[in-house]
DNA sequence: CCAATAGTGTCTGTCAGACACTATCAG
DNA sequence: CTGATAGTGTCTGACAGACACTATTGG
């Protein structure tokens, strides 16, 4: 039995132990462009810098819970869909010490995505441009309302690259995208958030086709109102009773 | 500022800090079967049960580092295919303390896999049963080279159940496949790969035509020797350049 | 020659992209 | 009626599965 094997077993404590953070990609559609929701640092390091909002995992605490903790305290939301992205655990992420940090994607509708800037106004809503096509991944730009590209703060770019990395590759044969719109949506608006991660244009029929024969929408006979010209349909997402 | 930005900036040391460690989840194919390496737990909790390989994550070494340097000290491998799968964090996953376990996985040729055990000959090679059809996900069944169906320790079981999700799923998008392959194979041994992995058969002719289009192959018009029939011809793997 | 596996030609069904068409609203 | 968008019918090309066929080895 080797050193490391004896330490597990007996005095894990003889380790100098990193503090462990979750920090959140808190994902929104605007104006069919993908938001996310940024706080400002007040302090070194990289104060003045936006940064993703993040918060200590308690000892008593698993790292859903702290997200979902983290959530609350951020933006005033009780529920959103979220799930782990990535752990990052470089040394020197951090100047200040060595922090490991739980990367959870929070999935925000539009309407969460406006009560929570309304709940919590030192956030700022930041568009996101991915300027690779496909699932290559690579780096994203982030831009202020006002135009401004901004840099985010340690390796916060890094992981909203991730997250948008996940978001494209899980669209399309999970449900993701239905975490991003209202209960109750038409097939235009469906096909929109799927148009706005992939930053590409889709093929209405095929869509349509698609989406209607993979069973997880539910026409509700109901119309949306309002518009100019023929109301779309409402439906409903149903998640399928096989899988 | 609410108490938990508060710490954040100034005294992450005010929480108290779980251990975080890193778990391997040593893969290969043995006899068209997926395989896992494990070690036999010799003290409580769950003494007797066999567990994957960890070690804890020193505070001055990145997670990449310590997963490989638990590669190393495990297996006596320099270096494998490694790739981070996911971070469990429960409270209770082990009835000990609170441990924070940064799940990896690593993919073994089947030449590293039995170099691996000769080193360290306390390793158990066990089969995985895949019961679940495409990426259904759920629980596999851990076999004991005498057929004993084995209950792992801790949420191991969960790990390595992750690890097979997240294997099918990459395999005909990535090249993964790859790594469990030696330099030199042949598309026959390639399939044979991918239909372990997926568990179930594929057809020849449009697998060939698939990894040929791929752009990944080259062939190098070497031919396998020692078989009692036609020689298949050797390939291969170069990354694509374009990717 | 035979047995066994490597490797290929070709048909067919499925499905996505493209395009044009019809349907339905406000005004 | 027009303008705008919802929603559909249909063609076509790409491609995976299936099957049968040829090729090449040892014996």
């Amino acid at each position: 039995m080797n050193e490391t094997d004896f330490l597990k077993d007996y005095d894990p404590s003889a380790f100098q132990r990193p503090p462990v953070a979750v920090d959140l990609v808190l994902l929104g559609i605007r104006d069919n462009r993908p938001a996310v929701l940024l706080v400002k640092r007040d302090q070194h390091p990289h104060a003045g810098r936006w940064a993703l909002p993040g918060g200590f995992v308690g000892i008593d605490e698993s790292l859903d819970v702290a997200a979902a903790r983290v959530l609350r305290e951020k933006t005033g939301m009780a529920e959103a869909h979220l799930e782990q992205l990535y752990t990052f655990g470089a040394v020197d992420r951090d100047p200040r010490m060595r922090i490991i940090s739980v990367a959870y994607l929070a999935l925000l509708t539009e309407r969460a995505f406006d009560a929570a800037l309304a709940a919590m106004p030192a956030l700022l809503p930041a568009a996101v441009h991915v300027p690779w096509a496909g699932e290559t991944g690579g780096s994203v730009d982030v831009v202020a309302p006002e135009g401004e590209k901004l840099t985010l703060a340690f390796d916060h770019a890094a992981i909203l690259a991730m997250a948008m990395l996940r978001l494209r590759g899980k669209l399309d044969y999970s449900d993701v995208a239905f975490a991003l719109l209202p209960e109750l949506f038409t097939l235009r608006q469906l096909q929109d958030v799927h148009e706005a991660i992939l930053g590409t244009s889709l093929n209405k029929p095929a869509f349509r086709r698609r989406q209607l024969d993979r069973g997880w929408l539910v026409a509700t006979g109901a119309y949306e109102s309002g518009a100019a010209f023929r109301p779309a349909e409402l439906y409903r997402f149903q998640p399928s009773t096989a899988d």
